[in-house]
DNA sequence: TATGAATGAGAATTCATTCAT
DNA sequence: AATGAATGAATTCTCATTCAT
């Protein structure tokens, strides 16, 4: 009797202030992750509210104390995602003082990820788009191989066009699921080879070992 | 008095038949082209019905005569696009035998009508596609390329990603237009790089003289 | 060269006034004989405008030029219907200077030719009505038979209500077509009860032969 | 002080849970209600959606989150009228262990409703059904009745058709609020001798007498 | 007379948003 | 903070009717 499990931890705080705030930060949470199959499902202009509504299990009421229009909410479903990936591939590469071998170890991440989570993949299909986070990072180490240079290319927004059309494009097609890292290295040196970098450089960059996907295997 | 030559053999049906079908024509014609502008400004989600009717300067119940759904007009103006610039591009590349440089030569003509044309750069831009038409002969020119050994890259499917997803994410920017066909160069370089042609292929390739363009003169 | 073979002969006729007049009687029939399996199938009020155009083959034009209105054809189709009834009706049933034999008989030929032409149950069926001209008829007989004595009913409404609603609503079951000539002499015994035609007279008058029935069978 | 009993046991569900159920409620009647005039005033086709939201002063919304359709709303109106014939006739008939006696007797009871309550006639009329709720009690009575071998007619069919038929039939007259109960008596004495009843049993059975009317009250 | 494209008023339907509880 | 009934503007869709040819 003086052991009681936690089924509903929301209702054990004593204070209405403390609990209020760390309840709202839990149900915002639950509303972006039960939104981001449904922006899989649909493409990001499709879903209405209540497809939200719904697979929150809220009202929709809730919902407006959260967020005012779906793209707010798009946003932030994007963000999270995008924290997820980041911290995923940010600890792998930040000790890397190469910012070509930045860029497409963070590249191959990248891909084997949206390959290997399908929702995120789906996601990132519907949406057509790579997530702002994920495009910031990136930018920066291509402007700095650029300006390292590493590229023959020396247009910017060229690049940028490169990586990012590349990318998004070869994860539409059906076949990008398949392949496994085989694929992704193929389509990160084709990426490279775009951008004009040198063949051995190429080699180079890939030939970098990388973590092996914890993802799908759950070592807990 | 007794034989009367038919010197309107068409009566054979009624003549509203036959006139209405060339009005039926001339009307769908003019829906289509006065929705391009409207899938430009809005995507391709966002226009509603009465958008078009305005645009068209018809009655909601003629747009119904002629589309059930938004989507049905979209494909109708991406096909009559599609067939325009078709009808550009095939003209010049036809007589080529080396399916590299139909390639990459109706690839430079592509960039530089979506750029000079800025109603079909922006539609393109806004639908973020290619044009099935356009993409059809695209795909038989890589496929023949690729069997004739000019690829490193040997996945069909990544060679198309490769190519629409340079080609639609650099016409994207907004820089896009500026840089002339020095940036088609340049964009079409990085294809063919990011395929894996052979260098000194690409330059022979991207030698080859197209006429100039007869779109906006513009010699600055 | 001289000859022209007729493949038109609407168009054969010389004065415009004959053939006009003759082709305006054919295609107003055409429209009605059109009509009356679209108002089987839908209700009276369901049909559009179109449903009879696409089932005549004409054109929205030439339908209004013969009826402004759904509810004019309608009225046109169940005249044309009653019409057919009371042809096969009337010549059986003149000659009978008895009039609730007139009526009983006529009620039984109403039934076998609702029962037996499908299209006429079925639009019978649809409209929930009898039919102007039918109940002209059948209004006459029984009041006569009323007059004479036959009925211990005295109440003109409620006689009608007696034999129409029996009547309509016997014929809207789905049974309705099955047990041929035996159940439309229940149905007819029943209408004369509740009229509280005397028993010995009931049966005399059902025991009347009628002409079998020619529908269905094809004499020739 | 310590204990404090849970008056409220309710609060189980979040409040607006609880409470907006018995508002559901009440909004549903209130269109139900207010939309048996508009279907007694029109057909059950003709009435457009508008009439019940301005008959209830809702709003669109407001109708589509409680009816899909007209005819859905038009199933509900029949329900609940048929609830209250029924609400109003069992209790008189219910104790009554001759079928036969308590088919007639709810039959008589019926036609007074219909005949005094002017809203729950028109909507018959408008509607030509009786019912579905009241069909099923009638229809339960006339099999027993027939089981019991007070009829002639064997079919059970045809039973229904009779009774349906001219019950419907004759308060479709424009005469049938006139003649009061003697006309009621006159409507079912018809029914019963199309079922082929024993007259000596029909005298019996119209003998019983029922409750006053309360409905109404009209002494002349 | 026949034709059928065009019309536009009216009816149906959706859905983001508000607000009393 | 959460609820969900109510709202009504915006949008889609239908269809009887007209009219130039």
């Amino acid at each position: 009797m003086t052991y009681e499990p936690k089924t509903k931890p929301k209702r054990v705080m004593h204070h209405r202030t403390v609990s209020g705030q760390a309840q709202k930060a839990k149900t915002r949470e639950l509303i972006i992750q039960s939104a981001i199959p449904v922006f899989a499902k649909h493409g990001p202009d499709n879903p209405v509210i209540d497809d939200f509504v719904q697979a929150a299990g809220i009202s929709r009421g809730t919902f407006y104390n959260y967020f005012q229009t779906t793209r707010e909410l798009l946003d932030a479903a994007m963000a999270t995602l995008s924290d997820e990936v980041i911290a995923t591939i940010v600890p792998v590469v930040e000790g890397e003082p190469n910012p070509l071998i930045r860029f497409s170890s963070a590249a191959r991440m990248y891909y084997r990820k949206a390959t290997l989570d399908p929702l995120f993949g789906q996601f990132l299909g519907s949406v057509s788009s790579v997530g702002a986070l994920a495009m910031e990072h990136a930018r920066a180490d291509l402007q700095e191989a650029m300006k390292a240079g590493f590229f023959k290319i020396q247009d910017m927004d060229l690049a940028e066009a490169i990586a990012f059309g590349v990318m998004v494009f070869s994860l539409r097609t059906p076949k990008a699921r398949q392949g496994g890292d085989a694929r992704a290295l193929e389509v990160v040196r084709a990426i490279l080879s775009a951008l004009g970098v040198d063949p051995a450089m190429i080699d180079l960059a890939l030939s970098v070992p990388l973590p092996s996907s914890d993802l799908r295997e759950d070592p807990i």
